[in-house]
DNA sequence: AAGAGCATCTGCGTCTGTGCAGATATCAAC
DNA sequence: GTTGATATCTGCACAGACGCAGATGCTCTT
């Protein structure tokens, strides 16, 4: 705690914004939605799920996820993939490189690369560290958000 | 670079989409949309601007914005302030503390704090030299792509 | 093989967000 | 003080996304 700069939490905040406008920026500019971004994520994140899955962690109705998995099977960004087991299920399955996706990303992972080749080894180790806390860090917190969110309030 | 881990590219990728799912998570749970979330993010980073230049910024019309601003200040996410060189124009400047927000964030600050504070000073030290870096990385990236995409397309 | 239950899809209505164009208030120049 | 330009706001209409409820196809039990 002590170790921490003075403006460590004013730093962090526009960090966080920063990162979370450019996701919005670079789904924006391949057309992508709210919902549509966050189910992406979502399936980035916990890997490939059934519809009625990808409906729970996103809140949404059956139907309207139906039309979710619509409109980004259309844009490529996922597919559709019968489970063999339970043919009444779909698989939704995220496609790694989508239309634009890639090079909309780009310039920031370029830029974070180089950032990241200016850190010792040791520092680089424990910037990764921090990446795999963090982002289980996140995904907790987020899940705890939509369940006191989802439970009670619409 | 080969310092980096093998999947320093999966670990990573993971990691921003649990930053940005949790951002869109949080903002969901106070009700705020896709570019009310956006317009939120661009006034932290950027700092109290007029109507018109956060029109610029979030690519919206003037008109579409005053909406955008309608909602965010019924909701208590900003303040309008009159600008008293330009009797005309309108500063639009985050309000900090809004209605439920901190609370929706808390449980991610939390973790968070909870995970840097098991790092040696050396290493915080690291992890906020790199949160300052990415940060206008992304910033930076962030305006590429509404150049590029606020440009030609619409 | 028949019936009950489950997962996903489709039709329809509603609500929110956005663009467009004109209106209003203010500033700058003469 | 008047005129032209600028910044923001308002009326109207459209497109997109969502919920609801019924339909379809599949699985499991009997």
């Amino acid at each position: 705690m002590r170790s921490m700069p003075e403006d460590a939490h004013e730093v962090y905040r526009r960090y966080l914004s920063a990162v979370v406008l450019h996701g919005q920026a670079s789904a924006a500019a391949v057309g992508l939605g709210a919902t549509d971004l966050y189910a992406i994520n979502v399936l980035q994140l916990s890997g490939p799920m059934t519809s009625g899955l990808l409906a729970a962690h996103t809140g949404l109705t059956t139907g309207a996820t139906t039309r979710l998995i619509d409109r980004l099977e259309r844009a490529g960004h996922v597919r559709r993939v019968p489970d063999p087991a339970d043919r009444r299920k779909v698989v939704i399955e995220h496609v790694l490189r989508p239309i634009g996706v890639d090079e909309a990303v780009d310039p920031a992972r370029r830029k974070v690369g180089e950032i990241l080749a200016g850190y010792s080894p040791d520092e680089v180790a424990t910037l990764f560290d921090y990446f795999r806390r963090a982002a289980r860090a996140y995904q907790e917190a987020t899940e705890e958000l939509r369940t006191s969110t989802g439970d009670d309030d619409g």
